[in-house]
DNA sequence: GCGTCCAGGTCTACC
DNA sequence: GGTAGACCTGGACGC
């Protein structure tokens, strides 16, 4: 347990419009940096690495979605020096999407015949970036080839086995391990203690890669251009196409066998016979249609699919 | 109750 | 460079 004694806090004034319970909270149930985060009465308390050090997270929401004001409380157990609460304080800013100008990506969208429903239903969400790439990867190869319920449980698994709470606030917060804690493990006793099969040997491999070398921080691969970034990310172990348009900051169309149904019917009037084999050609075809903006298309639908099943009317699979 | 299929992919051997 | 097949596990389904 890491008791987060010493304390830090400002005022964010993010851009306009910024809905803070669909950005912190997402209709999908998506968690912000953790499944373990507490949401009740406008505050988040959640946390994130930020150059391996352990932040507690409380978010306040203290305004409206056209004059936003958030109040930031961080938590650490070693004191900051100002120059590291400035760091601190940036990567977070950064990782909430406070400096995201909307605005660009609702005027291609309100022209699109799919895209000016959930920009009208989710009118202010912002695009947030996981709390580390370690766990934004854990995450994305939990998410492969098997059900919901299973990824959950096996992210579950590994938070509540290896992972490391964050205490602070009257409040206890379960985050991802580390990378060298889990590299502490065979991949057999990974597989075994939370049921990861064959995932086990990527994750264990992912580990001892990023316990031993050095590797880009999220804010390192978003100052990076999107084509290097996922490069980069897909020469670690586990992860490919899709895997790396989940980790990177600037997106990517993710198209699995999930959303490639989702994604055939919402630009062919129908799901694809065999999902998996239409994934390329989905992929391609939203790319095509939505450019840079594939990623913000692709998260504003996959949180809205109840509303846009009722208004499009047919009926898109929510799990 | 039992066998089969397949799910929110990636890697490798083989051609 | 392109592609078939292997890979853990467990719920759904048919019989």
């Amino acid at each position: 347990m890491t008791e987060l004694g010493s304390r830090f806090a400002y005022t964010a004034r993010p851009i306009p419009p910024y809905d803070f319970r669909l950005t912190v909270r997402k209709p999908a149930g998506w968690p912000l940096f953790t499944p373990f985060e507490v949401y009740a009465d406008s505050t988040l308390w959640s946390a994130l690495r930020v150059g391996g050090t352990l932040i507690g997270v409380r978010l306040s929401n203290l305004g409206t979605v056209e004059s936003p004001r958030i109040r930031v409380s961080l938590s650490s157990r070693e004191a900051l020096s100002a120059y590291e609460r400035e760091h601190v304080a940036s990567a977070l800013n950064s990782r909430l999407g406070f400096d995201e100008d909307l605005g660009p990506f609702y005027a291609m969208a309100r022209n699109d015949q799919i895209l000016k429903h959930v920009v009208s239903d989710l009118y202010g969400m912002h695009d947030t970036d996981m709390g580390d790439v370690f766990s934004g990867a854990l995450l994305a190869i939990s998410l492969q080839m098997t059900s919901m319920p299973r990824s959950n449980a096996m992210m579950e698994c590994m938070i509540k086995r290896y992972g490391e709470a964050a205490v602070f606030d009257g409040r206890r917060v379960m985050f991802w391990p580390t990378p060298k804690r889990l590299a502490a493990f065979t991949p057999q006793q990974l597989a075994e203690s939370c049921k990861l099969g064959y995932r086990a040997k990527f994750i264990s491999a992912l580990s001892k890669r990023l316990a031993s070398e050095p590797f880009p921080s999220v804010e390192e691969l978003k100052a990076m251009g999107p084509a290097d970034a996922k490069r980069l990310l897909m020469g670690l172990p586990g992860i490919g196409d899709y895997s790396s348009d989940i980790v990177s900051p600037h997106g990517g169309f993710p198209i699995d066998v999930w959303s490639a149904d989702i994604f055939g019917k919402l630009f062919f009037g129908r799901e694809p016979r065999n999902g998996r084999a239409a994934i390329e050609r989905i992929k391609s075809f939203g790319m095509k249609r939505w450019g840079r903006w594939s990623w913000m298309a692709f998260y504003y639908v996959a949180q809205d699919l109840e509303n846009l099943s009722r208004k499009l009317g047919i009926s898109l699979r929510l799990t």
